[in-house]
DNA sequence: TTCCGTGCAAACCCTTTGCACCTTT
DNA sequence: AAAGGTGCAAAGGGTTTGCACGGAA
């Protein structure tokens, strides 16, 4: 898969600490890790390199009224959002849903689908 | 289903105008036409009483990276978004996912679920 | 009369962008 | 050397909020 026409020290960073999480976090939280291993990088580029890269389809940008979260795995999945604390997980369930090909009646060439149950999340639930 | 403490002239406008829609404005779209009959509500108003009715389960806001959306029909139905403009339209299947009871396991208090199909509209695709 | 809801405009917050510099090819 | 990628900071755009006023109960 190509990402940018060259690499970039930032951009293999970046993919590399996403990976490596199992939680999905937002532009900034991302922004706080990998500036532990490159102090100086900018919240600038972690937003290009994340749509860059969720643009692509290497990555999965999940989308919310608030905070825009991302996920390292790119393979579509069900999520659960806490509405409370914004935190997304993964649900291990396999869903049958209907194709996207069977939407296309609507005239839309449709290219791909979410599913997000949301609810409270323990901690939050605890703590309010 | 209560909403305010109050009742107020224009939120009950807010509610009809959104109720008789089959698409699904944002905060700003059913500003301009609940603005034709109520010529200075101000949009402040709009998004605190759509705010107030989809905490309140009375419409659905759905939410997206960009403008939120918002549908008078609070019957959980999946929705089909175009990458491109920013529409949603409904989609008429009935879906079979597992119950939110099911996915208590991991400790949330689960309380709906959205199932969002996206892709680009026939519109979008004949004009780029 | 009480105090919730509104209009208005400023503030907020996340995200995007312009520009000069740095780095990859 | 060419031109894509970055850092920085300012701009942008949708949404929220403080405040004084208006209207429902």
């Amino acid at each position: 898969m190509k990402i940018g026409q060259r690499r970039s020290k930032q951009r293999e960073l970046i993919l590399e600490e996403l990976k490596a999480l199992t939680c999905h976090p937002t532009a900034d939280e991302l922004y706080e890790i990998v500036r532990k291993r490159l102090a100086n990088i900018s919240l600038g580029t972690v937003y290009r390199n994340l749509d860059l890269m969720a643009s692509t389809g290497i990555i999965l940008k999940i989308e919310s009224g608030g905070k825009n979260r991302f996920d390292g795995n790119a393979m579509p999945h069900p999520h659960l959002r806490c509405t409370e604390c914004g935190k997304v997980e993964d649900i291990m369930f396999d869903v049958n849903l209907p194709t996207p090909s069977e939407l296309e009646a609507n005239g839309y060439e449709v290219t791909g689908c979410t599913i997000e149950y949301y609810g409270i999340c323990p901690n939050c639930k605890t703590c309010c």
